[in-house]
DNA sequence: CAAATTTCAGTTCCACTGAGATGG
DNA sequence: CCCATCTCAGTGAAACTGAAATTT
């Protein structure tokens, strides 16, 4: 009654990289749940952190994130009271999105984190080897994003 | 109005694996909704032509399959007629599952899809790349499925 | 009794679609 | 008129949980 997994699919790369994405996803949920938040909200403090304040619809386009989940999210950030909605003045179909004090100290503790989640992830691999593995991957993104 | 993505997140290895993990999940989600199958499926064919007829329990361990995604699985499976369930004589909890010809047939062809999935997928890669990538894939996936 | 198997019902996260209302 | 924005409602795959019924 061995319980080996198909050998088929243990070689393909497809298989490799969701399998390790399923990993990655395992760490960080248990990482941001330990801190009230999920994965839609650190990229979307990331993003406000780095490039401002911003509409809402800008904001999806940066973090990737759908129209629709971007309104639930920040409503969820918002009830914690790590974000801010206010009127465009200039163009009043849109919301300003501000981060508050509460939410850059919330977004420094997930950045943490994740750094920490990072090193649990690649445990197994030099530092060279996770550049390595680092470039490879953006590469296959480039091909599939380009820009 | 630039759509940049934050860059703290397009360094993280596990940005760039679950960006790399959607992006092969959008090819196989329409290569095997061409041939009116799903993920499931084909992992389920897999252990199946692989190991032969098995328990719908193994087949969750095999597959990495939850116990209730098998069931339901199996059952759209056999509504197209690809496999057969029958009591096992000597456990009459057990269920054993057997593939068609038809079972076999559409494993096959999901199998040539899955391999231009892996092509187009990799494309910007040489061989020897690809070797690389799946190598420190496999690496980080053994540190944690410690067998 | 404990343990394994199958099944059903329900949850969570992520990604997406359609449609309506407002405004440029 | 057309387009962008915000919002709500809903869908669907994937992974998982809890519990019941049956059998070992």
């Amino acid at each position: 009654m061995t319980d080996e997994t198909p050998s088929r699919l243990m070689e393909l790369p497809t298989w490799l990289i969701s399998q390790t994405s399923a990993q990655a996803h395992r760490l960080l949920s248990e990482a941001f749940a330990a801190i009230d938040s999920r994965g839609y909200h650190y990229r979307l403090l990331a993003a406000l952190e780095e490039f401002g304040p911003a509409s809402q619809a800008t904001l999806g386009r940066r973090t990737g994130i759908d129209r629709s989940d971007v309104v639930a999210a920040l409503n969820d950030l918002a009830d914690r009271g790590l974000i801010e909605r206010s009127p465009d003045p200039s163009d009043r179909r849109r919301n300003i999105v501000t981060v508050t004090a509460a939410g850059s100290e919330r977004f420094r503790r997930l950045d943490k984190a994740l750094a920490g989640v990072q090193d649990d992830l690649l445990a197994p691999l030099s530092p060279a080897e996770r550049d390595q593995l680092v470039a490879l991957l953006t590469r296959v993104l480039a091909h599939h994003n380009p820009e």
